[in-house]
RNA sequence: ACGAGUGUAGUGUAGUGGUUAUCACCGGGCGUUGCCAACGCCUGAACCCGGGUUCAAAUCCCGGCACUCGUACCA
């Protein structure tokens, strides 16, 4: 047996068909790894629990958006010129470094420069923050996202694979704001793969190169955000605010006393933590290794808002699982500009319609089109945006190319317009909370498994929620008799047609050995077929985590399994 | 990314130039037992990959890959 407990519990997940290192027999790929049949059923239900928890909400729905992303979504996102950093490293004591952070202060916009400037910047004026020589590598670019080619050979159209699935989602708010009859607040979810060219990936499960991902985005207005009643959450949760904020330092709040303090600055944000939290809880993570830590001004991106990270305790420390932010209209704006798309917008009905006057200038086209001739459509336009009106005319009017057009009185009619307007288009906000499922995978299998001795002997229990166990129950026939092989294989057979259950059956070894086998993936009920069973008809049911047994009829059993748990029994 | 260490059956390991590659658990078969990793017999399964040195390499050297640790990085 190995010394550390996390040496032990990667044994045990590779042993048992958990999770393992993808590509084993060709050496492995660092980043990459495998769900065995044990642990792909221990991530879909997770995956399926984490679904059913949102969209039962009522309005969040879920998409489904390619992970092959074209260039010019990434680019108008900003993942292009994020991930795309520069490193150096210092040739004397071999620290490295993102070039851009060496070059702030030195340049206004350093990450603009091509690799060569930088490069001479650096060798000009800045030595090592480490050893203070000036000695530098040569700069590389790091990108962290995986590109590839749409399309044949050359003619293809640059593409990467997707870095979050957000961008899926904010591509579909079209069809979405259809979906919803056009009103907010209402958002949708998306669970798949998300790549990472991480630098060096390391902690097995926790920093993957292809990794799961599950992420909520839930469209706002700004103007009247959401504000749940936070009032039935009353049990305090460990928070952790803005280092650099007035409420620095760890503290044990309620959700709603949190936010009526202004430590969670936003109270649909508030909320989110707390379906997180119960979420977490009840697929298994345990909760007093949970804490919401607050991003510090200086570490959020530039347009988010309020940003927590949602950290679970385990072999690896404190580790980031999900992220909660305010992403603000940012996403929404930046894909108007860059597609010049008008579907990315809401409609905010006023309250009482409100009447506008205005005067305006009317252009008389059958003067302005000869005279103007191309440049007539450049002089309606300008004509229609002037806020103040000129109060003689002729006047010289600003065209958006930069000329001036001459307006005598001819070409226009003063005008009184009365508009009532109804309201108004505006782009919603997008409060984002985005899952690491792999990471959260690790935490509940961390949390679950659990070493004790039996005889002596070191024992390992995986003591998973129900909801996340890879079988519901274990079927053993006590020995290898035809008649009790039948039995068994014939309970087997109707706990599988029960929707969402699944059992297996095991007849091999000493019944001790299987009883070990399942508890050691977490199975939390095992059934046992013996001589009574041939008789009457009934079976013993076995509780993982006290190995406490009880008698039952097998349709007890199948009636109480497909209602619920099977812990009514006891 | 840099540096150091490690890499032997499914898992944990022994082996420091010549072994039929050790042991345990493990998997499969047969028998036996019959409710918590029981027992007996049989059986399955490994030297990370590629090159080099040597008559001979798991063992020495070089390169790659992976893992661990430290430093760094981490939208």
């Amino acid at each position: 047996m190995s010394e550390r407990r996390i040496d032990r519990l990667t044994s045990l997940l590779r042993r048992r068909g958990v999770v393992l290192p993808s590509f084993d027999i060709y050496g492995g790929v660092s980043g990459l790894v495998d769900y065995g049949p044990v642990g792909a059923r221990i991530k879909r239900k997770v995956v399926d629990s984490w679904i059913d928890h949102w969209t039962s909400q009522g309005d969040i729905v879920e998409v489904d958006s390619p992970t092959l992303t074209p260039e010019a979504v990434l680019v108008a996102s900003g993942h292009v010129g994020e991930f795309n950093d520069l490193m150096v490293s210092c040739e004397s004591c071999e620290s490295t470094f993102r070039a851009d952070h060496l070059l702030e202060g030195v340049h206004d916009n350093p990450d603009s420069l091509p690799p060569d400037e930088v490069s001479t910047i650096l060798s000009k004026a800045i030595s090592c923050p480490t050893c203070s020589e000036t000695n530098w590598s040569e700069v590389r670019p790091m990108n962290l996202m995986f590109s590839t080619k749409i399309g044949a050979m050359s003619r293809g159209r640059s593409a990467y694979m997707r870095p979050e699935t957000a961008q899926g989602m904010f591509m579909l708010y079209p069809a979405l704001f259809r979906h919803f009859k056009q009103s907010l607040p209402f958002g949708a979810v998306q669970t798949g793969k998300g790549y990472r060219n991480e630098i060096s990936p390391r902690q097995g499960m926790i920093r993957l190169r292809e990794f799961n991902m599950a992420e909520l985005e839930y469209f706002i207005d700004p103007e009247l955000p959401p504000c749940p009643d936070l009032s039935v959450w009353s049990t305090p949760v460990t928070m952790i605010p803005d280092p650099e904020g007035e409420h620095a330092g760890e503290c044990n709040l309620t959700y709603s006393d949190a936010l009526s303090k202004g430590i969670i600055r936003h109270p649909t944000v508030a909320w989110f933590l707390a379906r997180t939290m119960d979420f977490l809880v009840n697929v298994g993570v345990d909760q007093s290794k949970i804490r919401f830590r607050q991003h510090s001004g200086t570490e959020m991106a530039h347009y988010a808002e309020d940003c927590w990270d949602c950290e679970l305790h385990g072999e690896h420390g404190w580790i980031e699982c999900v992220g909660i932010a305010n992403r603000t209209c940012h996403d929404l704006e930046s894909h108007e500009a860059a597609s010049g798309s008008k579907l990315l917008r809401a409609w905010r009905q006023y309250e009482r319609p409100r009447k506008e006057v205005k005067d305006i200038l009317s252009p008389v086209s059958s003067v302005i089109g000869p005279a103007f001739k191309g440049r007539a459509g450049n002089v309606v336009e300008a004509l229609s945006q002037l806020v103040e009106l000129p109060s003689k005319l002729p006047f010289e009017l600003q065209l958006s190319d930069g000329t001036t057009a001459k307006i005598t009185p001819e070409m226009v009619t003063r005008r009184t317009n009365e508009v009532t307007v109804h309201g108004e288009w505006f782009t919603p906000h997008v409060i984002e909370p985005a899952f690491g499922i792999d990471r959260i995978v690790w935490h509940i299998l961390d949390h679950a498994f659990t070493e004790t001795e039996k005889e002596g002997e070191p024992y390992s229990v995986m003591r998973l929620n129900s909801r996340v166990a890879p079988y519901d129950v274990a079927v053993l026939p006590l020995f290898d008799k035809p008649e009790m092989l039948e039995i068994a294989q014939n309970v087997t057979s109707i706990v599988n047609s029960i929707p969402g259950r699944k059992g297996e059956m095991d007849s091999t070894k000493s019944i001790g050995r299987r009883y070990a086998r399942v508890d050691e993936i977490g199975v939390p009920w095992a059934v046992t077929v013996d001589h009574d069973s041939i008789e009457d008809g009934t079976v013993t049911i076995r509780r993982r985590d006290d190995q406490k047994q009880i008698r039952c009829s097998v349709d007890d059993l199948v009636d109480t399994l497909s209602r619920g748990d099977l812990s009514a029994l006891f």
